[in-house]
DNA sequence: CGAGGTGTTGACATCGTTGACACGGGCTTG
DNA sequence: CAAGCCCGTGTCAACGATGTCAACACCTCG
């Protein structure tokens, strides 16, 4: 076969379609004499079927105003001829397409990677597609990848704010809901579905503290991060708590890659008077500190780790984390978002997705000395109290998204 | 504001659109008197430009044939109304959404999730947007979900292959081509891009041999999966290159869980005449194999892993490993298929992308006793010889995709 | 000066689907 | 028995863009 492309592409096939032949849907020949598979369309099956048009619609879309017998005509025409409704045209025609928009900071991220697979398996229950599209290290892209989104017309997005402001899409927001994540938006009123860093960073510390450790370091990325800035308070809230004095040579931020926290936890415990534990604020952090402390044989010192990492739980002693669940944010945040296209008006939500604290060894390392803990037990954890420690236990994962707390922030007044 | 969600809604807005009057286009009255922002069209533009329609989307679509006073007073009105066109109008009317489908195991695997992002920042590139969707592992659910992209018009698809059969897409392949990944297909001709298992397998293999390793172990997953019947045939081919004989009780398949690995290595180093060395074949053995090393203090044991994983380098000794890099594979991928989408008609091309062994410590460990190998040389690597061995060389990412082997495979004849 | 070419612009139909509405027949109801 | 209703079905136009083709202006050259 050396026939030109054409023989194939021919698009616009002005072929008369004659009468209801069953195959002339399927094949279809081009003005150059061709037969070429055609896509099957509404009223292909509809001349088969003998019915309008609009019938077949009624049919496809499950329409109860349809007589048995004329239904059961057109499922035979549509199974004949193995019609498949295109969906662009039906977005077109409705005005929006049944696809959400998901955009995160970067795929390759497991964080990000397991919210978007919990995502799109919510979605996909609910007959939606899901775009994904990653931001990258740039936040002014966030705003040129949102319109790109837009343009395509999703029902709905799901953002990881990134941007130092939001107000680009506060006209859009009647039109196209979106529900952000991780953090909250700028300059605009939204949906959101977040973690509870404040309370995840105080939980990790009074873990710590409840273990008997009184100097517990911090290791931590820039502060600009405000989910940095949330665990910190945490840690120190937790301390304050308990009457510890704030010692500042104990907080280590700004590390930004393992090897740096590597570095800064190397100085954290080479100072003159080391922490007997160290709450490491995120993945990178831990993935400096814990390979340092068993290199060194340093296995003494007790850690809690934010974010869950591969290999955690086969160490020796296990890392003791607090356990993120990005798939439990990815479920929330689908279903605000569902619920939102339901209810155009109702107020912003806020959805509080609670972590858990999975105690696995190396936060339940007593401190080293005579100094041990005034704790007896052998966990030594007191019944929870607060909100915050509620939330730390494990809870079923389905009913953890139901779970969440919900915190109604008004809508612009 | 208590207004019925109707004020808001609106959708079918019947007012008459009146005189060319800029702020029409931008807020419209509804039939209830509300003001509500609509949609700008190419239409509203071209009233305002004074000019048809067709020629406002001849500006949008850079077409050549444009007087430069015309394209200005159209890009003016463009901008003063903030006009987007709606890419799902243009895909109804072309044929064709400027979108592709990527078909994935599972994004929550890093594997896919890192193969996912390249794939995107790739069609990002070329303005293309990508719908992700898993599968699971549920093998019937990838037809079903391929046919979910296809009814939404998707340019192309890149698809993991786990169904029995492919035949299901010989049909489509014409109109929506598609690129396998990972695996080849089965029952169908078609573009595919694969890692070089067979030379991995062969290269890590000959690795330990040449670091003086006579006993080699291979921890491997379900022989079904044939990506593992490949690494474990290159690990054949190098033994019996060198004239070892194949000694059954060193070969551990069947793992298909970390743990599950951690019990088949325990086996495999407890049994008579254990190995001095270990190929593991995959990231969950490694992940079951590395912490049972270090547990119990057998770092002697040289590993080659084939998957990066987090930490490896961490380790002490750090893991050797295979790098399989997913963002090659990724970009090869979908390179494979924006070429294709330039020409529907050329034979088809299987990629094979190249892996890297990267040397790290453990796997240039030798053995002990008296058996140290006969090589001299820090290293012991003999000049590159195979096709296989060249493809090992670490390679700038860049060229690494243009450099990939490509074997074409003819096209039905 | 007219024929022919080149290049800009617009009218119109069309992509495949669905919402609004109309029509006719059978049913209920006063 | 007429008025009114519901029900199944069909007609038509529209969603917003673009391909085709023709109209028209302007230029060049014989």
């Amino acid at each position: 076969m050396t026939e030109t492309s054409d023989s194939q592409r021919c698009v616009p096939c002005s072929f008369d379609r004659g009468p209801p032949d069953r195959w002339a849907a399927v094949l279809r020949l081009c003005p150059k004499g061709f037969l070429v598979p055609a896509r099957v369309t509404l009223r292909d099956v509809a001349r088969v079927a003998a019915v309008s048009a609009k019938t077949v619609s009624r049919v496809v879309n499950q329409d109860e105003h349809v007589t048995p017998s004329t239904r059961a005509r057109v499922q035979r025409a549509i199974a004949d001829l193995g019609f498949q409704p295109n969906l662009v045209a039906r977005s077109l025609r409705v005005g929006r397409a049944d696809v959400i928009g998901l955009v995160v900071e970067s795929l390759a991220d497991p964080f990000f990677a397991r919210l978007t697979s919990a995502v799109e398996q919510e979605a996909h229950e609910r007959g939606l597609a899901v775009m994904v599209s990653s931001v990258g290290h740039v936040p002014e892209r966030e705003s040129v990848i949102v319109q790109s989104l837009l343009v395509r017309q999703v029902a709905g997005l799901i953002v990881t704010p990134m941007s130092q402001s939001h107000a680009y899409l506060a006209g859009t927001q009647q039109r196209t809901p979106v529900v952000f994540v991780d953090r909250l938006p700028e300059d605009i009123t939204s949906d959101a579905v977040l973690v509870d860093d404040l309370a995840a960073g105080e939980a990790a510390t009074r873990h710590l503290l409840d273990h008997g450790h009184r100097r517990i370091g911090f290791l931590g990325s820039e502060l600009r991060n405000p989910t940095t800035r949330l665990r910190l308070a945490g840690y120190r809230r937790a301390l304050a708590e308990r009457g510890i004095p704030d010692d500042g040579s104990l907080v280590a931020v700004g590390a930004g890659s393992a090897q740096q926290a590597r570095e800064a936890a190397e100085k954290l415990l080479s100072g003159p008077r080391p922490p007997t534990a160290i709450f490491s604020s995120n993945m990178r952090c831990s993935l400096g500190l814990v390979p340092l402390l068993h290199g060194s044989g340093r296995t003494d010192v007790a850690v809690v780790s934010f974010d869950d990492f591969p290999m955690a739980d086969s160490l020796e002693p296990a890392v003791t984390v607090i356990d993120h669940d990005p798939e439990l944010i990815g479920r929330a945040a689908a279903d605000r978002l569902f619920r939102r296209l339901e209810d155009l008006d109702a107020p912003a939500e806020t959805v509080v997705v609670p972590v858990r604290l999975v105690p696995r060894g190396s936060g339940e390392l007593r401190p080293p000395g005579p100094s041990g803990g005034r704790d007896s037990g052998a966990d030594g954890r007191r019944p929870p109290a607060s909100p915050a420690e509620r939330d730390m236990r494990p809870a079923p994962r389905q009913e953890a998204a139901d779970g969440a707390r919900r915190s109604g922030r008004g809508r612009r007044p």
